[in-house]
RNA sequence: GGCCCGAUGGUCAAGCGGCUAAGACAUCGCCCUUUCACGGCGGUAACCCGGGUUCGAUUCCCGGUCGGGUCACCA
């Protein structure tokens, strides 16, 4: 039913709300693992918390893996031969195993309330202990037992622990993990409601879809020896770790869900490009052989290997993540940029002008999409600006000689018909006067860049403002500063 | 608190007993240039501390410090 021999990795995430950053990284993580050997990518919702169950999150899953091109091959969707792939759904199939363990004198049943419990941890607290069960109902006789059922008292199942050594494995990341069975619980398996424990039902899901390769965050390590504990009594073969460090706001946060820009859709809402995100994210604790960092999904696959996972916790550091984004953005061709551009400068600019060319300025001068708004923000509207902004030591100019340039460039500006008011056209008219006068170009194009945006920093100079604006508005403004000078 | 894990420039990180301790981002300077960018060139900047082991420790061992994780009828 399943083929045995290849890579089979799983992404199992909690619908209790957003994505965030690292759980992105693992998802991506485990696909590649699975790609990168040939093997299979499964989905499964963990849903069996419905305290914690938040409308719509399911669909952010599937969004999120659908538009990062982590596509699935077995899920609850699409289905495949170990479904049904939502955990809700297995909910019969967990006691049946646990009452196998019970049989074979590796689980018992447990009796002991709330109350007991509650006072019994309290006791260990208290005597300066670490909390754990006690064994109390490891001990009742098979009779008790029987009579506690017959009665209907409510009881769990708890796993047998060994009380004496240890417990170890090899981590991928981590190396060799090592526990003292004294230090572990005799873990519950069912509850009382009949309902498995995340643990057991993660355990028991893991093994019968035939994972081979668990990913996962580095918060599961220390848990890891029970589960492994739980294989060993099933006689199941136990899957290969790879721990994951988590990724950190700063020193000492984790990344957190809320209250922070760090989800995935946030990113995607603040004008970050999904390629580039995804490519940052590879990069954020895992770190390639050579020199190379720039990936696509289909170039990742070749070159991931999880031995290049560190075991630090890394920090999410957005001028990186703008970096990588800009890279995308520069790699991008100009028509597909300004594809990507356009609704950016439309939500600013709505009068008529030459987007195409604004957009071929804006090019190399945008790491992120929505840098665009405040770039573009002159267009429709000259802002107030000091007249000092003439002034410029390099370009040897000052109001004064701004005056003079403005005014000898407006007559040659008004010269090129409107219908070819070009870049082209207008570099040659004001080259031509620059050649005539004699002068530095900064001399004349400063006060022109300057008059047509009123800002000191723009997208172009004077010569491309001056095409994207047009013949009227270039005009207009430069009579307007003539004005004013 | 017990247990587990971690620590190389501001950040991401190579390194795996002997190196002038890579690279990238950020930062600084220069060049290019009609501003700013882009591009090119160059610079500043790091092995947490203390003991061992060794001819020799960033690397191995022990202790400490700091940080993270985990100790549920949550997932």
């Amino acid at each position: 039913m399943i083929p045995t021999g290849k890579v089979r990795t799983r992404f199992a995430p909690s619908p209790t709300g957003y994505m965030h950053v690292g759980n992105l990284r693992t998802a991506l993580y485990a696909y590649l693992k699975a790609k990168s050997a040939g093997g299979t990518f499964i989905l499964r919702i963990e849903d069996t918390d419905q305290e914690r169950y938040v409308e719509g999150a399911v669909d952010i899953i599937y969004n999120t893996l659908r538009e990062t091109g982590l596509v699935w091959d077995e899920g609850p969707d699409i289905g495949g031969p170990v479904g049904p792939y939502v955990q809700s759904e297995r909910m019969g199939m967990f006691k049946g195993y646990a009452e196998q363990l019970v049989k074979e004198g590796k689980a018992y049943y447990c009796f002991c309330d709330k109350e007991r419990l509650d006072e019994m941890r309290l006791v260990q607290k208290a005597s300066g202990q670490a909390p754990h069960y006690d064994g109390h109902c490891r001990k009742l006789s098979p009779e008790e037992i029987r009579a506690k059922l017959d009665a209907g008292v409510p009881y769990v199942i708890r796993q047998k622990i060994p009380q004496e050594g240890t417990t170890s494995f090899e981590d991928v990341v981590y190396g060799h993990i090592e526990v003292d069975n004294a230090t572990l619980d005799d873990q519950i398996l069912i509850k009382t409601d009949g309902m498995p424990t995340y643990n057991f039902a993660n355990v028991v899901d893991d093994h019968l879809m035939g994972i081979t390769h668990v990913i996962r965050g580095s918060e599961y390590l220390s848990s890891t020896p029970k589960y492994n504990l739980l294989y060993e009594a099933f006689g199941w073969e136990i899957p290969t770790y790879i721990h994951c460090p988590p990724v950190m706001k700063d020193a000492q946060n984790k990344l957190s869900k809320r209250n922070g820009d760090a989800s995935y859709q946030d990113l995607i809402a603040k004008g970050y490009l999904t390629e580039a995100v995804l490519n940052y994210i590879l990069l954020l604790g895992w770190s390639p052989k050579g020199e190379r960092e720039i990936f696509t999904l289909d170039e990742m696959k070749d070159v991931f290997d999880e031995s290049g996972i560190g075991k630090a916790p890394a920090i999410f550091d957005p001028a990186k993540l703008r970096y990588i984004n800009a890279e995308y953005l520069r790699a991008m061709s100009e028509e597909t940029f300004f594809t990507k551009a356009k609704p950016y400068i439309d939500s600013v600019v709505k009068t008529d002008c030459d987007k195409a060319l604004l957009a071929e300025v804006l090019h190399p001068r945008c790491e992120v999409l929505s840098d665009i708004p405040e770039q573009v923000d002159f267009i429709d509207a000259m802002p107030e600006y000091d007249l000092a902004l003439y002034t410029n030591k390099k370009m040897k100019t000052t109001a004064k000689t701004a005056k003079e340039a403005l005014a000898a460039a407006l007559p040659a500006l008004e010269g090129i018909p409107a219908g070819g008011f070009t870049k082209d056209a207008v570099h040659e008219a004001m080259f031509a006067l620059i050649a005539e006068k004699g002068v530095k170009n900064g001399w004349m194009l400063w006060p022109l860049r300057v008059a047509l945006s009123g800002k000191q920093f723009t997208p172009g100079g004077g010569v491309e403002l001056a095409a994207v604006l047009g013949k009227e508005r270039t005009v207009a403004r430069v009579k307007a500063a003539l004005e004013r000078l």
